[in-house]
Formats: structure tokens, C-alpha cells, sequence
DNA sequence: AGCACGCCGACT
DNA sequence: GTCGGCGTGCTC
């Protein structure tokens, strides 16, 4: 009897392991590692998605107490060995459930979706209420939360007295799309001797004929046909009735790009010193050696165009190529690139696709019609066989690693496949993480150095204006005359301006003058955010709004002020500064609808915008000839967090924000304001000298014995009662300390910097330390055992990306 | 997660 | 004595 190991859809600590059921007879032979399927789970039975992770034969006195699979979802696995192999490693790592690990590695759409389905046995039986429930129906679709409690308990004693059913059902949550397609019928000779036969009023048939006569035999999609002579779907299915024209399905592929839109671009001539680079990798690929490089090169040194010469070494061997890129970078600029270069074989996975779109790229790439894979974090799992070459781009982004479970950073994925296929990795950034840099000293990592721009043009000038002084002779706190001035200059020369605030909304907080009453979230312990074009106060980390108060809360005094600077008011400001200029604003708040972020930066790339304002967001990836400014407004705001990796986050923001300036003929400059100018931070980034920098932070991080000089595992816990939570992690605090070496540090246990969101108390510890063989198997140990403590939720991350 | 079982209080 | 409240524990 054939059994299969099925890692079922049920995120828990307890249900993290295979389940066995028997694969039924009709299924032998169809039924292969690496499947979906559906199978009875509980006491209930429920239906619930499930992979299938292996497949043994038992015999028969073992199966007698096992369930069976019900249902086969796919004809060909959607995991192959390596991806499960991945999957397991990665759940050992990140310390995540197995089945979250196997769905980030599925596209969205191939994602069950469980459906309820409560169904009308006896309607004599059941009183009037429920008869309205069902209505005219048989069935329904159960919502439990949309449902009156009554009515559900209702439903439950229906349910136990045997006059309703629960079903359950599983579904994918996208399909291949179809689309009606028309196929002609008869020939010229035929449509023109029928049209002779039509009423002349019967214009829309006429149309058909015509069409038909014109084009016999042929298949056309039918919303075209309509569109092109002009009839109606009802003509079309007369002319169908009538034997014209035959109406089939067919499925077709959306596409993530369109071609038509994009030029074809060909390879420039690379410099010698990206010819070195390029050199060094192509000899990996070429010998298939796992080695990982680290490409550091400035902005504007040319990293593209050497990315995209390596991808085609990868496709002349035959070999796939995979390209990661922020989600951010995935700009139309880029895509341009990429498909310019490679057409159609490219693959593009990104979050602005549909469930659909996302579904037909992932297919294209796992049946090999796609060569080349150009994606975000996600793309990291790309179901790409024979890969040939991996190159993550700006690999110092944070973005690259996924804050819920499973908490994976794609450079190590990354890293993992190159292992797998035997290929070269290329990490590449202008400014990289302080481990990567530290890896390549160490020669874990190839270095590849470019330290001079492609057109050999001086990066751009740096300036970084005082605000302390500034306060003194400007009249505005958010603007110093230098950059006012600076600004006027540009639009009076048309030139583009891009301005960067971290930090969105129009005011930070809202403070009583007369008691020092501060709004807070009920939820979360941080104050309210004023948004004034929506008119709410908003919570940024739960959500939560109201409306904005005309007196204090709690004193009902009239003296309330709004502090602190958000992107909604620089832009008030702005705008009443220069009245005529055209100012885009890219933030969270502007670029939540889908395809807005494009829009905005397609619109300022057109010049048909002259300022364009925006949080960290706009710094990435932006390359437009005529930005010959860029303005900090405040460095001071990433500078201050209480994180030790504040000082990198800073340096690299405002290098990559000022490799936005001057990147074509014009000379670029920037203006950082800031309250710290002596800073080293500030200091090295206004050098735009990354080794000096790297340099003097590994000598901090060294004092402070920070990664990279040690390893670091972050422990937090939530619950909402705050000493269950406290209690609970000092006692791990407690276990913690017998198993460390005296080497190993432990910070904490405290409260995390905001000790309360969405009503729950966050308390966390870190652990630094260099080589303890027995922690993580203590680790692992925790989180088996924590499923005891119902009230009180264990996360435990590795290489936290941030301590708050 | 979600469902059944089980053990307590408010009612016919 | 029963219904139905929610806490506890298991799911091939």
C-alpha cells in the first residue's frame, strides 16, 4: 500500500511535521513528490491543502488507521527536489513552519484557499430564520464572522439535529485565464453568397459576412472581433447559431510586460575595468564554480551593464540566469533593460502583478520557456532549473529580508542555490552591508572593486548645511536658505529636483501646550500621526485612526500644536514657496493603488513634474539626466534610532540618494541638513567614501562587539498580558545562561522600543556570541515546547536586521 | 488554525 | 436534570 508524507496547510508549532495518508488506488502511479493535494485533516475531516513530501509503500496492517488523500491538484509537481530541499534547510534556519516555507516558494495563485459550505438537508425542519439564510439555495457559503451569533449557533444546532451539512472545499485562488475565441467557418465563396441572402437591416450580420469573406477560416479572439467591425456578443452567438463561426475557448498568457512599448537594446562596449569584472565571473560560470562575488561599485560605474553581459554568458551555455533587484528598483527603467536586451524569454516577478499575471510567470519560468528571471525578494525561489548565474542587486537592502514568517534573507537563498547549481553569485551594491564587505576581506567573497563612474564624471558635490546655524538666519526650521536658494536656481533652469524626508504624514505628533497632553493609538504606545489630506490621525503601525482633535483631550484646553515635519506639509510649504513648480510626492500614502508608484515616477521622468518629494523610497534606482539636485531635509531622523545599524543606514541612504544627482552630462549637487554635521556618518557620506567609512564603523562594531564581529539572535515575546509576557522571558533569560559560553553576551530581557502594538506587550532579549554549538538546538527546543504557553507568542530571529 | 470533547454555571 | 458557556488538546 502506497503512503505518502504530507505537510498539511496548518501554520502551527504542533502540526510542523508530516502527516501519512494512504494514496488510493485510482491515484497510484499519478501521485508524485513534490504535489498538491487535498485531504481530510481534524475530527471534522475539514479539506485542507497539503504537499506532498515523500511516498513509501507500508503494508497493508499499517494503513488500516490512516485517512487517504481525496484529491490530486496538480498533474506535474509545483516542487521540485531542490525546492523541498531548500524548504527543509530553510525551516531549520529561520526557525519557521515548513508549510510557510513551501508556500513563499509557490506563486500566490497555486495557494489553496479553503472555502466552507454549510448545505440545506431537511428544509422542513429548520425554522423561518434559516430559511432566509438559505433563501432559494441549497447551499451556502459559511462566513462565521460575517454571520449573527445567533444565527450561527442556529446553524450548529441545524447542523447537530442533521438537517444541514458542512462541506469543505479547497480551491486555487487563480485559474489560466481563457478567452472566447472566434474561428471562421466558411469560405470567401460562402460569406459572399449568404450575404447576398441577409436583410439589408440586419447591418451587424452584414458585418460578420463581410469580415468572414474577407478573412476565411480564421480564429480570432472574439472581444477583437467585436471591437475591430463593430457588432455586439450577441451577434456573435447568432452568427455562431447560424453556422458562421464556431466559438471556442483558449488559454492564454497574461503578460507582466509589454513588449511593444519597450526597444530593443544591444551590448555596449565595455570599459577595462568592467571588462576585469566582467572577466572574473564569466570564468565562473564557464568553470561552474559556486564562488561568490562581491561587486562594490559606484553609482554610475556601469554594475548593469556588466549584469546583463554575464546573463547572456549564462544563456550562451545554455544556462538560466536569475537577477534580483529591490522591489523599488523594479522600475520601468529597468525592465527596459533587462527585456530590451533579452525579449521575450524574460520573466518578471514583481508585487505589482496580479494573483494571475504572478501565476503565468512562474509557470513560464518552471516549463523553461523563460530563461532569464528578473524579480524581487520572492524571486529568490524561482522555479529555474539549471541556473547558470545569480546576481543580487544592491545587496546592502534591507528589503531583501522578509520581516514575517519565514524570516528569510535572499541573499542567503541565494547563496544556498548557487551551492545547489554550481553557479557564481554576484552581489553588487555601491555601498555594501558592513558583512558582506567584511566577508569579501575575509575572502569568503571575491572582491570586485569599481570605484570610478562609467563617464568618468565627478560624483556629484556634497554639502551638508548646519540647522543649528541655519535656525538663525532662515525663517522656516524644515528649510535653510542654501537649499531654498538652490531649488529656485534649478526650476529657474528647468532642471529636476528630488527631495527626500523620511518620514511621511503632514505633522509627527500632537502635544498640549497647556498640560503636555500627547495623542497616543489605544493600541500601541506611540503617538498619533497627523495626515491632513485625509483629515484622520493615524497609527503607523497598526492602522488605527481618528479624527483630528480641536481641543486637548484631556484638559479641553484650545492649545494644541502639531510638531515635527511630515512629507504632506514639506509640500504645503513647498508649494507656497514656489507657487508655480509642479511637485509629485512619493510616499506610503501616495502609492498604495496599484501602478501608482509607476505613474509618478513615469510622470517625473517625463519632466512634466520639477520636484519630486518623497521618503526612502525615492532613493533607490532613479536614473534621470535632469535631477541636478537632490535636498536632505533631515539626515537626523535614521541617525537617531536607537539601533547600532543606524549609523550604515544612514550612509547608505544618502550615498545612494545622492548617486540620483548629476548622473548624466549636468553637474549634480546635494544638500544634506542636519542637526549632527560633524558625524562620522555624515562626514564620510558628504566624501562619498564607502572604504573610509566601512573602515572606522568595523572599529565601532568591533568596540562594541556588534556583527560582523559576532552573531546575533534576537528572542521576542507577545502576549497581552504584560508579566505573563515578562515572566516568560526571563525565565528563557534564565535557561539562556546556563547553556552560553562565558564568550556568548545577552542583552535584556527589556521592553522593545515600542512596547505596545495592536494591544499586545513586546518584550525581547538578544544573544551576541561567536561559536555555541548547543544554542540552536536549544532554540529549536524552545519553540517545541512553547506551544504550552498559549498565551504568550515565542519569535525567535536569527541576524535580526534591526534590535528595535 | 479549527474542531470536538469535557467540565462548570444558569435555566426549564 | 439539561443547555450551552468556554477552556484544553489533538489533528495521519
Amino acid at each position: 500500500m502506497q503512503v505518502a508524507a504530507v505537510i498539511v496547510d496548518v501554520p502551527a508549532r504542533q502540526t510542523d511535521r508530516p502527516f501519512s495518508y494512504v494514496v488510493g488506488s485510482e491515484l497510484s502511479g499519478k501521485l508524485t513528490v513534490g504535489m498538491r493535494v487535498i485531504v481530510p485533516f481534524g475530527r471534522g475531516n475539514r479539506l485542507i491543502q497539503g504537499f506532498v513530501v515523500g511516498i513509501t509503500e507500508k503494508p497493508l496492517a499499517e494503513t488500516s488507521k490512516l485517512k487517504k488523500i481525496s484529491e490530486v491538484q496538480d498533474l506535474t509537481p509545483v516542487l521540485n527536489p531542490e525546492m523541498l530541499a531548500l524548504a527543509d534547510w530553510l525551516a531549520a534556519t529561520t526557525f519557521s513552519f515548513k508549510i510557510s516555507c513551501l508556500q513563499t516558494m509557490i506563486p500566490n495563485g497555486l495557494r489553496g484557499k479553503s472555502e466552507k459550505i454549510v448545505r440545506l438537508l431537511a428544509p422542513e425542519k429548520v425554522d423561518q430564520s434559516l430559511k432566509d439564510f438559505f433563501g432559494q439555495k441549497a447551499e451556502q457559503q459559511l462566513q462565521p464572522a460575517k454571520l449573527s451569533a445567533e444565527l450561527f449557533r442556529k446553524l450548529q444546532q441545524a447542523r447537530n439535529a442533521g438537517s444541514v451539512e458542512l462541506l469543505y472545499q479547497v480551491k486555487d485562488q487563480a485559474r489560466p485565464r481563457q478567452v472566447r475565441v472566434v474561428q471562421g467557418l466558411l469560405t470567401t465563396q460562402q460569406a459572399q453568397a449568404l450575404k447576398k441572402q441577409q436583410r439589408a437591416n440586419a447591418h451587424q450580420l452584414l458585418n460578420v459576412l463581410d469580415f468572414l469573406a474577407k478573412n476565411p477560416q480564421i480564429t480570432i479572439q472574439q472581444q477583437q472581433l467585436e471591437k475591430q467591425i463593430g457588432v455586439s456578443a450577441a451577434t456573435i452567438r447568432t452568427a455562431a447559431a447560424k453556422q458562421w463561426l464556431k466559438v471556442d475557448y483558449q488559454v492564454v498568457k497574461r503578460s507582466a510586460y509589454d513588449l511593444t512599448t519597450i526597444s530593443a537594446t544591444t551590448a555596449k562596449k565595455l570599459t577595462s575595468a568592467q571588462q576585469q569584472v566582467y572577466q572574473q565571473v564569466a570564468a565562473a560560470i564557464q568553470q561552474q564554480t559556486a564562488t561568490s562575488f562581491l561587486l562594490e561599485g559606484v553609482t554610475g560605474s556601469g554594475k548593469t551593464e556588466i549584469y546583463l553581459q554575464l546573463m547572456a554568458a549564462a544563456l550562451a551555455k545554455k544556462q538560466n540566469a536569475l537577477l534580483l533587484v529591490p522591489e523599488i528598483s523594479l522600475t520601468p527603467q529597468m525592465v527596459a533593460q533587462v527585456v530590451g536586451r533579452f525579449g521575450k524569454q524574460v520573466a518578471l516577478l514583481h508585487s505589482g502583478l496580479s494573483v494571475g499575471e504572478r501565476l503565468d510567470e512562474w509557470r513560464r519560468i518552471e516549463n523553461g520557456s523563460a530563461t532569464i528571471i528578473v524579480g524581487a525578494r520572492s524571486a529568490v525561489f524561482a522555479p529555474i532549473k539549471n541556473l547558470g548565474i545569480i546576481i543580487l542587486d544592491e545587496e546592502h537592502e534591507s528589503s531583501y529580508a522578509q520581516d514575517n514568517m519565514p524570516r528569510y534573507h535572499a541573499r542567503d537563498v541565494a547563496l544556498w542555490r548557487s551551492r545547489y547549481h554550481h553557479c557564481p553569485v554576484v552581489l553588487g551594491s555601491a555601498t555594501p552591508s558592513l558583512e558582506s564587505r567584511a566577508r569579501a576581506q575575509k575572502g569568503v567573497y571575491h572582491w570586485l572593486q569599481l570605484p570610478e563612474r562609467i563617464n568618468t564624471r565627478p560624483l556629484p558635490a556634497v554639502s551638508l548645511v548646519d540647522m543649528r546655524q541655519a535656525a538663525q538666519t532662515s525663517h522656516d526650521s524644515d528649510f535653510s536658505n542654501e537649499l531654498l536658494a538652490a531649488i529656485k536656481q534649478r526650476l529657474v533652469k528647468q532642471e529636476q529636483i528630488i527631495l527626500l524626508l523620511n518620514r511621511r504624514g503632514y505633522a509627527t505628533f500632537m502635544m498640549c501646550r497647556q498640560c503636555g497632553f500627547v495623542l497616543k493609538c489605544p493600541n500601541c504606545d506611540i503617538s498619533l500621526t497627523l495626515h491632513k489630506d485625509q483629515q484622520v490621525m493615524k497609527c503607523h503601525y497598526c492602522g488605527h485612526e481618528e479624527p483630528i482633535p480641536r481641543k486637548c483631550p484631556a484638559c479641553g484646553s484650545l492649545k494644541i500644536r502639531f510638531y515635527g515635519t511630515g512629507t504632506q506639509k514639506i509640500q504645503e510649504k513647498l508649494q507656497k514657496y514656489f507657487a508655480t513648480a509642479r511637485i509629485l510626492r512619493m510616499d506610503v500614502d501616495t502609492t498604495r493603488r496599484k501602478g501608482a508608484h509607476q505613474q509618478i515616477l513615469q510622470r517625473f521622468g517625463r519632466h512634466q513634474a520639477d520636484i519630486l518629494l518623497g521618503t526612502q523610497m525615492i532613493a533607490k534606482g532613479l536614473d534621470y539626466p535632469d535631477v541636478t539636485l537632490v535636498g536632505v531635509l533631515n539626515a537626523d531622523t535614521s541617525l537617531s534610532l536607537p539601533d547600532f545599524r543606524a549609523s550604515e543606514q544612514t550612509f547608505q541612504l544618502l550615498t545612494q540618494v545622492s548617486g540620483r544627482a548629476g548622473r548624466a552630462k549636468k553637474e549634480g549637487k546635494v544638500i544634506i541638513q542636519t542637526f549632527n554635521p560633524q558625524h562620522y556618518a555624515l562626514q564620510f557620506a558628504k566624501k562619498q567614501d564607502y572604504e573610509k567609512f566601512y573602515a572606522y564603523e568595523m572599529r565601532l562594531r568591533h568596540q562594541g562587539d556588534y556583527p560582523p564581529y559576532y552573531f546575533t539572535i534576537q528572542i521576542a515575546v507577545n502576549a497581552v498580558s504584560e508579566p505573563a509576557a515578562v515572566k516568560y522571558l526571563f525565565k528563557i533569560a534564565h535557561e539562556l545562561k546556563q547553556i552560553l559560553s562565558p564568550e556568548a553576551k545577552l542583552l535584556g530581557p527589556v521592553p522593545q522600543m515600542i512596547l505596545r502594538i495592536k494591544n499586545h506587550y513586546r518584550y525581547h532579549l538578544i544573544i551576541k556570541f561567536k561559536h555555541e554549538p548547543q544554542l540552536l538546538d536549544y532554540l529549536h527546543h524552545l519553540l517545541e515546547k512553547s506551544q504550552q504557553q498559549k498565551a504568550v507568542q515565542l519569535i525567535i530571529i536569527r541576524e535580526p536586521t534591526n534590535f528595535m
